[in-house]
DNA sequence: TGTTAGTTAGTGATCGGTCACAAACATACT
DNA sequence: AGTATGTTTGTGACCGATCACTAACTAACA
């Protein structure tokens, strides 16, 4: 599966062949089908492995912050982490493999963007009411700008020559925004 | 290429072979290599003729408004009008036909992304020596959070059910973020 | 001895691209 | 006007490569 992942984040997802994954590990290429029923079957536990990590790195995210802000912050953080480590991820979500062919894929990350959605909307509510965070704007609104900045660095990062260090400019970035943020006494 | 383009929507850019077109045209295959002497040469075109598109809408834009808060919000609409004229647009960047197979083509729609960045930064530059946006902030950083905020929500579309506006959705997101951006005593 | 994990060899389908050929049309010469 | 010639734009048959996937077989091991 660690193969997978480095070979779509190298040649594109699409480009990613039975083949071209058993030459990589060193076996025949016959030699995955002894483990993998299918070829979306393989795509389907790799895909699984990724939602997992990042349901995890939420978890620890929110674990270890006192604050909302602060736990917003390691939200954030923990993303672009997760993207630094796997850095298919991007294209992942734009792949033929997981939104053509395997339909129900595309409803799990769905579902997950979701979800880190709603998580990210709880803390800023949360913040609003601390009055931390200013409160004449829905927190939906904001937890979309959040996201937004987060998938909008990485599609630079992930387009450009990644020639910069992902998870510093977001945080930077995510600072700025995080100061508009702010509720204006503060 | 028109046929490219609504292929490339439906079934995926990576899907869309050249037995697919010509047949949705209604001629055979071979006929297409009469018109484009390969595949790439075909998006090419393609994508040369999007980035077209992106551009006149650009200068459109600019060259209606007569502040630079409407000029802002003409860039991002118009943005927003080209991704759902052209649906397959968010998709098309991440592409192995536009990232593996043809590398010039990449240069060219970051350097259209780099452009846009470009054009929403000088807006804000000025707005912000106007004293209409709040200027202790570096004009590229919120240039970045509205190319985000634009991608983003283009994401969302996308990989949902485009169950929603995208114009209506994205340019009610940029008040909100302009709100945030703008001057505190205005 | 039965199971596991691998091999070699091959299948049918699909893809991009080529080939020889033909109908339609414009042009030029007699 | 009538004929010869070349170009454009299409067709249908086919090619080589590649893909996911399968079948038959084999070595290692509990």
């Amino acid at each position: 599966m660690a193969t997978v992942l480095d070979l779509a984040d190298r040649i594109g997802p699409d480009r990613v062949t039975t083949g071209a994954v058993a030459s990589q590990i060193g076996v025949t290429q016959a030699a995955l089908f002894r483990h993998f029923p299918t070829k979306a079957a393989l795509w389907q536990a790799v895909a699984e492995h990724v939602a997992e990590g990042l349901a995890t790195a939420w978890e620890n995210a929110l674990s270890l912050g006192d604050t909302p802000i602060v736990r917003l912050r390691a939200l954030i953080s923990a993303q672009f982490a997760q993207i630094d480590a796997t850095p298919a991820l991007p294209m992942l979500l734009f792949s033929r493999e997981l939104n053509v062919t395997n339909t129900e894929l595309r409803a799990t990350f769905h579902g997950r963007l979701t979800t880190f959605h709603g998580l990210l909307a709880t803390e800023i509510r949360t913040a609003q009411e601390a009055g931390v965070l200013r409160g004449d704007m829905p927190a939906n609104d904001a937890a979309v700008l959040l996201t937004s900045l987060v998938q909008g660095v990485a599609i630079r990062w992930a387009l450009g020559a990644r020639d910069f260090d992902l998870r510093a400019e977001g945080l930077r970035l995510f600072d700025v925004q995080c100061r508009l943020l702010a509720a204006e006494g503060k």
